[in-house]
DNA sequence: CGACTCATTATTGTATACATGAAGTACACT
DNA sequence: AGTGTACTTCATGTATACAATAATGAGTCG
């Protein structure tokens, strides 16, 4: 296939690209097909071939198999035993539901901070600079950069577990983010003054003032995302 | 190891026992980990080498890694690169990070309930009626039909992403309830009790009251578990 | 002409061989 | 005697060979 026919070669893995650290297959496997799943290379709805996944990512199929196995535990894939890996579509209807479960766990955050007095976590608001500096042509980045804002204020709960759930939803709201992308439903300052609005209502301990920013901002999205199919 | 030099052989997996179905190599290395775990063979904090899962599952390391794998992102492990597989130790902290959010989506369930008008799922009856007439010594089934009532009332809600959130708490929230068991924390009937004044609050649609009977629900059992490590 | 059956094929499931890196041990040197 | 290093050993990571089953297509029968 791709010429890896390893044999008693004694430089084996080594650097394999010039550029930075080596990465483990398995590394290689996940990276190229999450990155397919996400640039649209791998459709919703498409059947991800093992064979397929070895050629892309260049390396075998255990590994591959194992990135599988993890991205559908990620709930990016549906596997079906001796079918294979689906990229599972997002419905409207799962849409809905999924920002029902964010607010939900940011909400509660919102209200551990503003009642328990928990400390504002000081990287929402370095987040938020960062933001700002930022080129509006860099999507990948500002995507990036909005998820650990809001990683940031679960985090502030406090709660191991909770935060745990919210990165498990990360993998679909990744996805959607990138979909709005391609859609063009980039807000950059809008977001940015919403994130400024619900830190000093953190800061204020204003639990109904920062629930309604919340709110707010998190409905924009399902809205936005209206017409998807479903 | 096992004896299990399939060579040629044109019986291959099948009947393995004479008795049910025919379970897939993964499934029954998934599950001799899983029962291992959950029943103390495998003790938290204990590394588990493929090896021996090989020896005690009698199957070979592809699907025991596919197992140790899954394993891990449900909870019960913590893979080490290079290391092992680790059970994971459940501290108190984690503990009542484990219940705060167990008690966010449920109350979520609740108030869905009650405020929208959702039917109350009849399995609720169901099971509790099942419950009640389950053997006290039971230990197991009625850990898992407790664990259905519950299920039960977050699909009420009619979110689904909300429902896989909650099933992906069960793996750490059986084992604590195996723990318990283990030290002889059965009330059966006080569960039992509870779990109908639930189901007649929901019926009502009063808000208030079944969200207060939740909680003195949920909180009995972080409160019977504080003597926990960590 | 359509539907059913059987053979073929292609893809997943499983086992194992081989490579790699880490941990422990023994030896030598200071 | 203590420490550092090299070697041995063993567990994990990766590749591939082999097995089994579901999809596909061809051929035949009704």
């Amino acid at each position: 296939m791709t010429g890896q026919t390893h044999g008693p070669l004694p430089e084996a893995g080594a650097g394999r690209f010039g550029e930075g650290r080596m990465l483990s297959a398995r590394e290689r496997a996940y990276d190229g097909i999450h990155s397919g799943i996400l640039n649209g290379d791998f459709p919703p709805g498409a059947f991800i071939e093992e064979a397929v996944a070895c050629e892309v990512t260049g390396v075998s199929r255990t590994p591959v198999r194992e990135a599988l196995n993890r991205l559908a535990a990620e709930g990016y894939l549906e596997l079906h035993p001796r079918r294979g890996a689906m990229v599972r579509p997002l419905s409207g209807a799962e849409l809905r539901d999924l920002y029902e479960v964010r607010d939900l766990i940011e909400s509660h955050a919102v209200r551990a901070i503003c009642r328990d007095g928990r400390p504002v976590p000081p990287e929402m608001a370095s987040l938020c600079d960062a933001h700002e500096a930022l080129p509006a042509e860099e999507h990948l980045r500002h995507v990036e950069i909005n998820r650990l804002f809001h990683r940031a204020l679960v985090a502030g709960a406090g709660n191991t577990v909770l935060l745990q759930v919210f990165d498990g939803l990360q993998a679909n709201l990744t996805r959607v983010a990138m979909l709005s992308l391609r859609q063009g439903v980039g807000r950059n300052e809008v977001i940015e003054h919403e994130h400024r609005a619900l830190i000093a209502a953190l800061e204020a301990h204003d639990e109904a003032h920062a629930l309604s920013v919340l709110d707010r901002h998190l409905k924009l999205m399902p809205r936005l995302m209206a017409a998807l199919p479903g």
